[in-house]
DNA sequence: CGATTCCTTGAAGGTTGTCAACGTTGGTGG
DNA sequence: CCACCAACGTTGACAACCTTCAAGGAATCG
């Protein structure tokens, strides 16, 4: 442990060096629903300055899942930057602005300095740790968990960087969207919201979220949305390590 | 894509050097069962020179999904690393042989390696890649289609390593593990297995899996377990970018 | 041999999907 | 300004997939 301070001070400088490669970096605005890596062939490394975007993930079944929604700050195609193969596409959820790291072999460019190299291996495993908490609630959950658990994911990462101070934020998801994001049907979504709503838990409507019973909702995010009457430890708790 | 060629080649240099490393590493033997990071307090990174391993994640609710399942040469524990709090564990499915890196900052010096540095982000983009297919699979795939889609996998991964010829391999997953996997109940995945066995499309007996037929296989891993009459672009194709 | 875990089977019920229709919204162009 | 269109949201009825509960049998291990 008595090392952990300068991997901490690597992290930080690592995550310094990258911000300011991205910010020297030709940054590009674009409209809802497009692609990010639509002008050149290869993959490149993106960073949004603003908007949120998303991962899907094509089925020769003809849905669509999505793997993964990006908010603001976040940085996307940092796996895929060494495959050659795709399966999956990015598009932006809002108008955004994009910053670009084009070079194909980018990656190979960002690992040569140590700390960065090390802030990206943090990147990585960030959204690692945010793809196995969605398999995890996919696979346990009912959707009232589910549902519970998004809303849960995007207020605290919206808040964690300060984007939002209060109980509600903006959420640009259709209902369809959210279907594919979670493994139910619109109809389901759209059933589950309006019992959330009128339980007084949480408000959807034109795309603005608005928590009115976070503890409630915590509760459901963890254990799934039927009432399991609990003896010992279901003191919800909202702390979460922000490395 | 000119410089594609020298990725690749410091990709299986880093590839080298790790497994160099892990090597000379001390490696124990382990019984099935047992918790890979058991002996010290600090994370560290394995390989599994032989038996598999698989990687839960407790869940407040009292259910312990398995999020991603190990093979013989396998790198675990890369993600992680960098993080300081653990919400899943690590378990052997079968006695094995794991090399460890149990330095605190292992990562740290492996990373100040650059092709090293670049073989550890695709490793841990592979393993995203499989988490972002188990997705993709449990969100929008009913429960035949889940289980042959595992099955595939495991065969493809064990191929691909050579440590298999033939059509039958060993799965040593109980049922009610299969089930944590892929989000499903035992009585389920009994009923399928049973039903896939009786159509002669896999049959698994005492932890032995035989592929009776890999074209229909294939087909529901793609497109789920209900008989669709699709007009056009169904012939199944097994090719995956073996890089 | 006892004990535990695992597999298996049946019946009943619930959560979720499918189908279909209609209302709403927002944008586009005449 | 209005008509049109497309995407999105909403609702109901019904079916299907899957879970839950329960119990008995098989296998494994000390």
């Amino acid at each position: 442990m008595n090392t952990l301070v300068p991997l901490h001070d690597q992290l930080v400088l690592g995550k310094r060096k990258l911000k300011a490669i991205f910010g020297s970096s030709p940054s590009r605005t674009l409209k809802a629903g497009e692609l990010l890596g639509s002008a050149g062939a290869g993959e490149g490394i993106y960073r949004l300055r603003a908007g949120w975007a998303c991962q899907f993930h094509d089925l020769p079944n003809g849905r669509r899942p999505i793997l993964d929604v990006y908010l603001p700050a976040d940085v996307i195609g940092l796996d895929g930057g060494v495959h050659v193969r795709r399966l999956e596409d990015v598009r932006t959820l809002t108008a955004a602005i994009v910053e670009t790291i084009s070079i194909e072999n980018g990656l190979v460019e960002l690992v040569a300095d140590r700390p960065m190299a090390l802030y990206i291996t943090f990147l990585l495993s960030l959204r690692q740790r945010r793809s196995d908490c969605l398999l995890a609630a996919i696979s346990s959950l009912d959707a009232r968990g589910r549902l519970a658990m998004m809303l849960l994911d995007f207020y605290t990462r919206l808040r964690r960087r300060k984007l939002i101070s209060g109980p509600n934020y903006n959420l640009p998801l259709s209902q369809v969207q959210i279907g594919n994001y979670l493994g139910l049907t619109v109809v389901h979504i759209n059933r589950v919201l309006q019992s959330l709503r009128s339980e007084q838990i949480v408000d959807f409507e034109k795309h603005r979220v608005t928590i009115l019973d976070l503890e409630r909702l915590v509760f459901m995010a963890r254990n799934g949305g039927k009432a399991i009457s609990c003896a010992i430890g279901c003191e919800p708790a909202l702390n979460e390590a922000a490395a």
